[in-house]
DNA sequence: GAGCACTGC
């Protein structure tokens, strides 16, 4: 086969950069000098017997195999699963390989694998578990014989692609042959593929068409403790597809000291033909290998933690050893603030106390990819030889704690707090708390000093209240979410009742009753709680239920076009920037795209100037200029062409109102109530205020808002509960239309008595005059 | 006249 053949693929996709030797990020993680591999993605003439009888895995007995046989096989010379012979990088990384604490116990693990249906791992940091065990996996599994595939699922994406690229080049084949990934928009396997990683969201989608997995032979959910709400469903799923499945192996990976739970959880009892059958889940820990970190509490407690966080940062550069110093705090203005304040101070201590240079880094989740990068810059060296040592802090969010690694932390500062999502289900809103973490987190946070050597990890508590205070875990992300997406899920999942569907936390009762009530007005459920037709199309959609009935009703408005557009832009971050240094200016380009009845036109008004023939000559320029965010918007075309693509699978129309026509804004403010009736607010009378018609809750406009505060009934898409309780992302709709679009939830007989219900009425009437009108003529 | 912790489909 020639070289030609390999890099001329159809599938190739050019979505996005995905080759994550690229990722800033990740450059820790790669040898420099093991860089041959490009990443072409081939589909050769793999016809499904490249596997012949000279391959070095024929004689092994499914399911019975030996550590020893399989490091037999992989000492070579050529390679157990493509035959071909193995090169020199490949004997390299396999020596480091066998150095990794879980190779000590892969005959261990082996055992156990085939004693059990379902496995519970236990493995902490630095022990190989999420690059080792899949490979273990696959040379006992041996799914290529059997046409299946091995999964592997993480968290977040960049680990996705990170892990099987470097798993790729552990077992010395191409990322997306053998080994390969699968995110939202990048799917790097092909025909070739038997083990492949992907995010624990993916596999939850997949599940939705093939509820037992048939693809696979093996399904591993790795970093289990971290409970996303995608872990959590597939968790319960599992339990319930092993039954149906004996032939199916579960391994679940964990790195915490829950891992009881996780084994009780999967010990499965259950009767069937007046049998008993049960599974039980072994579980098997294997220790990490981290540098032991000295951990030091305050004695009392502190007031004002941000204050005592950077006195510590400052002492710890005064007195310290050498070694980068990481600081947690909750939020980007506070970690802007912290940054000046630190580097101020800093230069005083340089001017007056000779101590060495100190540079400061803010990390969180907003800040741009080229500054984020900036935390891997080395720190800086003494000013004079033999002067004290030069460092780096960064001052960051949660995001250190799981999403980025940086080597080279000695010091950790932990004040004890971070933001956390939160639900009320009786208010129906979700808002962030700055909240103190759990010891798990402060465990984790500790961690990040010992990667490279022992550290140190300066708690800003007491030790009293870390041990009587804190909450051992984080609570799991399906105890603090509006559950309707994930209601919908689940019935798209084949779960019909909800109640007994056995999830390892499950959610407070209103919470469920809540989601059920929300959808059955989207008529996404009927009142049995059964599926509509509507709930079918909606699940098909990456999107949340409103705004997905949004987008099915469109064609109905003649705007199905604006409303993909607008649906996605709804679902990336803020497209306008702000910069506290250009607000005015900032400000002042915003206004080119102002809809006076809008900030939901406002945003297509840009979305349309940006994917202008001018805009799209120079994407870069023309964002800068007006103050957009191009990753927002480039993120915003690819959720609308994933988007487009569900729709004319679903044979949804793609329409248009004519630009000139003057309906053509009025149609998509309409269209807009068909998944936001739910989210309007009339204006109280008296001035600013609004009065939400779902719970009668006072709140204002977000100053953000370019709409004038005239207008009588508003849909706004999110409710943000800060020092007020403002809504945003507003537009001005109109009575008559939620008469017409909603009027089950708009039902005058029923709809409670208040202003509210009086202003409807008086629309009603008012329909009913402009009917009588017409039918007199 | 305010503020987006972090993920994911």
């Amino acid at each position: 086969m020639g070289e030609k053949d390999v890099t001329s693929s159809k599938k190739a996709k050019s979505l996005k950069t995905t080759d994550p030797s690229q990722n800033p990020y990740l450059s820790h993680m790669y040898d420099t000098d093991v860089n041959g591999y490009g990443n072409a993605y081939g589909n050769d003439n793999y016809c499904g017997n490249g596997h012949s009888e000279e391959n070095t895995l024929a004689h092994f007995k499914r399911h019975a195999t030996t550590a020893e046989q399989a490091y037999k096989a992989e000492d070579g010379p050529n390679n157990p699963f493509t035959s071909q012979p193995l090169t020199k990088k490949y004997f390299k990384i396999l020596q480091t390989r066998r150095d990794l604490p879980v190779n000590k116990q892969r005959q261990e693990f082996l055992d156990m694998f085939h004693s059990t249906q379902i496995l519970v791992f236990v493995g902490e940091t630095g022990s190989g578990k999420t690059t080792q065990i899949p490979q273990f996996v696959l040379y006992d599994d041996l799914p290529h014989l059997y046409g299946k595939l091995v999964a592997c699922t993480q968290p977040r994406r960049v680990a996705a692609m990170s892990v099987a690229q470097r798993v790729a080049d552990e077992m010395d084949v191409r990322l997306g042959e053998e080994v390969g990934y699968s995110i939202r928009f990048d799917d790097k396997t092909g025909p070739k593929t038997i083990l492949k990683y992907m995010t624990d969201g993916m596999l939850l989608r997949e599940a939705m068409h093939d509820r037992d997995l048939t693809r696979y032979s093996c399904i591993i959910l790795d970093e289990a403790h971290e409970r996303t709400l995608a872990t959590d469903i597939l968790m319960g799923l599992l339990k319930e597809v092993a039954l149906r499945r004996p032939d199916l192996k579960i391994v679940i990976m964990s790195a915490t000291l829950d891992a009881q739970k996780f084994q009780k959880y999967f010990t499965i009892e259950k009767e069937i033909e007046r049998r008993t059958l049960r599974i039980e889940a072994p579980l098997l820990a294997v220790p990490g290998r981290t540098h032991p970190v000295e951990i030091f509490y305050t004695q009392d407690p502190e007031k004002d933690y941000v204050e005592a966080a950077l006195r510590t940062v400052l002492q710890i550069h005064a007195t310290e050893p050498e070694g980068d110093i990481l600081l947690f705090l909750t939020g980007e203005e506070e970690i802007e603030d912290a940054c000046r304040k630190i580097a101020l101070e800093a230069d005083e201590m340089i001017r007056e106390a000779d101590a060495g240079p100190l540079r400061v880094y803010p990390l969180y989740g907003t800040l741009p990819p080229a500054q984020q990068q900036k935390i891997f810059d080395p720190a800086p060296p003494p000013s004079r030889p033999g002067g004290p040592p030069g460092r780096k802090v960064i001052v960051g969010t949660n995001i250190a704690e799981t999403s980025l690694t940086i080597d080279g932390i000695v010091y950790v500062v932990d004040p004890g707090f971070s933001k956390q999502k939160v639900y009320n289900p009786r208010i129906r809103v979700e808002s962030l708390l700055v909240s103190p973490i759990s010891k798990a987190s402060a465990q984790q946070r500790a961690g990040r000093a010992g990667r490279t050597r022992p550290g140190k990890c300066f708690r800003l508590y007491t030790e009293a209240a870390f041990k009587k205070e804190l909450i051992e875990q984080t609570y799991p992300e399906i105890l603090r979410s509006n559950l309707a997406n994930t209601v919908l899920e689940l019935k798209k999942l084949g779960v019909d009742d909800l109640v007994h569907f056995d999830l390892m936390d499950p959610p407070a009762p209103e919470t469920l009753m809540r989601a059920l009530e929300e959808l059955n007005y989207l008529a996404c459920l009927d009142d049995n709680g059964d599926l509509t037709r509507l709930g079918q199309l909606a699940s098909e959609f990456p999107l949340d239920p409103a705004l997905a009935v949004m987008l099915i009703s469109s064609p109905e408005f003649y705007c199905s076009n604006e409303m993909l557009s607008l649906t996605a832009l709804l679902s990336v971050p803020q497209i306008f920037v702000r910069p506290a240094s250009a607000r005015k200016r900032a400000d002042d380009m915003k206004a080119l795209f102002m809809h006076p009845d809008g900030d939901h036109l406002t945003m297509l008004n840009a979305y349309h100037a940006f994917k202008g023939p001018q805009a799209q000559a120079d994407p870069k320029g023309f964002c800068h200029q007006h103050f957009l965010s191009l990753r927002a918007l480039q993120s915003a075309d690819n959720v609308r062409m994933q988007l487009k693509r569900i729709m004319e699978k679903s044979e949804l129309e793609l329409v248009s109102t004519d630009f000139n026509d003057k309906e053509y804004y009025t149609n998509i403010r309409r269209a807009l109530i068909a998944g936001f009736f739910m989210q309007i607010a009339k204006k109280d009378g008296t001035g600013k205020t609004y009065k939400t018609v779902k719970d009668d809750q006072s709140v204002l406009l977000h100053p953000s808002t370019g709409l004038s505060t005239d207008s009588e009934w508003v849909v706004y898409n999110e409710f943000v509960l800060t020092t007020k309780n403002y809504v945003r992302t507003v537009t001005s709709v109109k009575a008559e239309w939620l008469l017409d679009i909603a009027p089950i939830y708009y039902d005058l007989d029923t709809f409670p008595k208040g202003d509210i219900k009086t202003a409807l009425q008086a629309a009603e009437k008012k329909i009913q005059r402009r009917k009588a009108m017409k039918g007199g003529r």
